[in-house]
DNA sequence: AAAAGTCCGTTGCTTTTGCAACGGACTTTT
DNA sequence: AAAAGTCCGTTGCAAAAGCAACGGACTTTT
C-alpha cells in the first residue's frame, strides 16, 4: 500500500517521507483489504471501528430515509476517505458503503487520536491535525453539497453542481455518477435531468456526452 | 459566562467541574461579547479566527450562492456551536453570521488543539476529544439536513424534516423558523411551503400555528 | 390611535417536475 | 450470433411547485 500513488492525493499522507507514511500506517493501526464490485464494505447499524481510504477502484455511501428511498451520501474516488465522523464518535453507522468497482481499501483507526501514546511526537501531533482537518474539510465538502440540493429548481441546481466542477477541474470534465446516482445526487428525477440536460445543450449552455461534460457559456 | 446554564447544553462544557470549566476558558482563550438583533458576527470572506458558542439568543449562519440567492446554513440557538471549521482550519469562511435576536456569544480559539502546550493534561486531552467530537457531530447534523434536501417532493421533504423534530422532541414542538427562513431551509417557495402544509393539515396528518406544531398520524 | 411593518395564508397562472413507459445504443453473457 | 442486461434520451400526462400579488392578523413605531 505504500506504493499506491493515490496515497498521495490523500491529505493524510499527502508530502510525507517514505518513513514518516510507513510511521502514519502504524499510527492509524491500518489494515488493507479489497472488495469485488458490488460488494458490501459496511452494513447499516453496525459501528464503523475504523475509517476508509479508498487506494483503488471507487465506493459510494448511503442511507436509507424514512421511507426506505436509497439517498447517496457520498461518492469517494482514490485517496478519499469515509466514515472518519462515525470512526471518531465510535456510534452505530446509519449508512451503508458498497463498492462501485473492485476497490482496494485502507482500513484505519482513529483510536490514537482520542487516547495519545506518550510521547507524543512532533510527528503524531501532524498526524492528529491532519485527521482534524479531514473531518473539517469534510463540512465544506457538505456545504457544496447542500448549496446544489437547497435551489430550488432542478436548472438552477444543475448550474450549481456543473459550477462546482468548473471551479475545480476546469470546463471539461468526467463526473463520477451515471444519470441515475446523478439524480439522486441532485435530489430529482432520472428522466427530468435528462429532459433539462437535453434543453440546456440545445440552449448552447453545455455539451455533454453520458458523464462527460464541457461547459460552453 | 460561567454562571450561563445554557452552557451546560454545549457538548464542550457539559458535565465538567466548575475549575475545569474555568480551565477550558482559558483553554479556548475565550472572549465574549453582545451583539444586537441584526448585528453581522462575521462578513463574507474573512478568515475565522474563532469559532462561537451562542449563550443567549440566537444566530443564523448564510452563505451566497453563485447567484446571490441566500442559503440558510444553520439556526443557532444558546448551547450551540458554529464556525468550529473555519476556525480550525484558519481558511476564509464564506458564510455571514447574523444575529437573529439579542444575543451573547462566547468566542473561542482552536489553536491549543492544534499545537498544545505540554506537558498535556488529561484535562486538555479531553477538551481536544471534545471539540473534534463537535466537529465529527457536526457531520451528523449536516447528513440529516441532506437527508430533508434529497428528497425530490415538497410534501416528503416536510415529512422528512418534521419527523426528525418529532424524533427528538416528541410530537408537539416548535422550530426556529418563520416560513421564509423554513422554506430557504427547505430548498422550496414561501408560499408553496404554505399551501403544502395547509392540505397537510386538511388531511388530518397534522396541525400547526405559526412555527409551532403538532404531528398527528 | 394612526401608521408602518411583519408574517403568513390564499389564489391564479404558468412552468417545472415526477412518473411511467418505450425504444435505441451499447455491453456482457451464454 | 442471439439473448439479456444496462444506460440513457424522449415523450405524454398529471401533479407539483415557482412566482407574483393581495389581504388579513398582529406587532411595533411614531
Amino acid at each position: 500500500m505504500l506504493t499506491h500513488p493515490q496515497i498521495e492525493h490523500c491529505p493524510l499522507f499527502r508530502d510525507l517521507s517514505t518513513e514518516d507514511r510507513a510511521y502514519a500506517l502504524t499510527y492509524f493501526d491500518s489494515k488493507t483489504r479489497t472488495y469485488e464490485k458490488g460488494d458490501f464494505l459496511h452494513q447499516v447499524s453496525f459501528p464503523l471501528q475504523r475509517f476508509g481510504l479508498v487506494l483503488s477502484g471507487s465506493v459510494q455511501v448511503y442511507m436509507d430515509d424514512i421511507d426506505g428511498h436509497h439517498i447517496i451520501m457520498a461518492h469517494v474516488e482514490p485517496g478519499g476517505l469515509f466514515g472518519e465522523s462515525y470512526a471518531f464518535l465510535g456510534i452505530d453507522a446509519p449508512i451503508y458503503i458498497c463498492a462501485v468497482s473492485e476497490a482496494e481499501i485502507l482500513w484505519m483507526s482513529p483510536h490514537r487520536i482520542k487516547a495519545p501514546v506518550s510521547p507524543v511526537s512532533q510527528l503524531d501531533q501532524e498526524l492528529s491535525n491532519r485527521f482534524v482537518a479531514c473531518l473539517a474539510s469534510r463540512t465544506l465538502q457538505m456545504n457544496q453539497r447542500i448549496q446544489i440540493l437547497s435551489r430550488n429548481t432542478l436548472r438552477t441546481k444543475l448550474i450549481t453542481f456543473l459550477s462546482q466542477y468548473a471551479t475545480e477541474k476546469g470546463d471539461s470534465f468526467t463526473i463520477p455518477f451515471d444519470r441515475a446516482s446523478m439524480a439522486a445526487y441532485l435530489g430529482s428525477d432520472r428522466s427530468a435531468l435528462s429532459r433539462e440536460l437535453s434543453r440546456m445543450q440545445a440552449e448552447g449552455i453545455l455539451t455533454y456526452h453520458r458523464n462527460h461534460f464541457r461547459i460552453l457559456k
